[in-house]
DNA sequence: GCGCATTTTGAACATTGTTCAAATATTTTT
DNA sequence: AAAAATATTTGAACAATGTTCAAAATGCGC
């Protein structure tokens, strides 16, 4: 019986992952307390403490499993798509269609913040970087002069944008945009976007 | 002396909110407390609660102030820029000058969530509405056959492309991008994105 | 099975937002 | 101007929360 030790902690870490997760599912970020989510993940209250720094870690760890998704859901919405524009528009749909299905979890990966002095773990940030490489791919395709330093800077700044006019019209800050006219927006940034690269192609001496 | 009530519910009104600016300024959104806010205005506890509904509505009288500020700087951004181009450069430079010189307060605006059940008031979602004309002005120069309704959510789009441009880069979530680069990033993005609707000029049918 | 090391427990604590009866201040009445 | 009526301000008390840590329970090597 070599072992148990090793194995109750990933038990209780994955059984207090999956309680946060529900937790954030059905009442949002502001809706996970250390006891729900304790009495769901079946320990005491410091058990938590012993897995995981605090409660802003656990989010964290709730949110890396959501990107992790969410990043699985761009590689395959682009898998097989003719062309990089194709592919760049699947994915803007996906990306917004995953919020729309996940709000809460959703929210919880962007609305979340440390208190003051805390950092970010580098893993983290690491795997949230990570999925900009779904973007400079098709990019690269439209670009092919750029180098790899301004293609990941371009990237981020359209996996930005997307990001952007996603989230202004999910937070029901104001009636909410009808969801199919909402994707024909995405549709079309899109397009201008390439459009815009393609009409600026050598036009510029360097940028 | 008729009138005092008033007169001193207005200014209790002004210091709570004056001081609940300073403590987001220098301890950010989280670092506002009902007891550090009060005894800074110099009232009770409780006279919060005479004046706000709660704590939430108090952050929200702060943050329409700062959409104030941030709804002057664009206008005096694009005001005289020659044409449409020069003047979207201009906001979204300035734009994200404000995110940079104001973080915890811009930071505030667009951090703060309402607990589950509560709703935005539905002013302060048309101040922050409001600002999305800005961005209409010059966009109607550059498609003027679009109908107000494409135009508005087409401006609402490209501000939200702005913005998320933005905010994902100062979030410092990953080594910050130098502010220069940003820049430049930015006009790169007006600039794409301008060709790109005059590239799509008529080329198609309807959209 | 026994003793040691590690983990789990949950009562106790500190820090919050919020309430509300009592105290204070203002206005109205006489 | 004093008294009565009304409204506001106060801050002690409460409830809800994240976090800690000594004691109890559990796992491990022999």
């Amino acid at each position: 019986m070599a072992g148990k030790r090793e194995a109750n902690r990933q038990d209780l870490k994955s059984r207090l992952v999956a309680a946060a997760r529900e937790q954030i599912l059905d009442k949002g970020l502001k809706g996970i307390r250390a006891r729900d989510v304790t009495t769901r993940a079946g320990c005491a209250l410091g058990g938590l403490y012993s897995v995981f720094e605090d409660l802003d870690m656990l989010v964290i760890a709730v949110n890396a499993e959501t990107l992790m998704q969410l990043d699985a859901v761009l590689s395959s919405a682009a898998a097989g798509r003719p062309g990089p524009v194709a592919q760049m528009r699947a994915m803007a749909r996906a990306y917004l269609r995953f919020a729309l299905d996940n709000r809460n979890l959703w929210n919880a990966v962007f609305g979340h913040r440390l208190p003051e002095g805390a950092n970010i773990p580098q893993w983290y940030v690491d795997e949230y970087v990570a999925m900009f490489r779904h973007v400079v791919a098709p990019l690269a395709m439209l670009e092919p002069e750029l180098s790899p330093g301004k293609l990941n800077l371009k990237a981020r700044s359209v996996f930005a944008a997307v990001h952007g006019i996603v989230a202004i019209s999910i937070q029901e800050r104001f009636v909410g945009v009808p969801g199919e006219s909402l994707e024909r927006e995405l549709d079309d940034f899109i397009e201008t976007l390439a459009a815009g690269i393609a009409a600026r192609r050598g036009r510029t001496a360097q940028r």
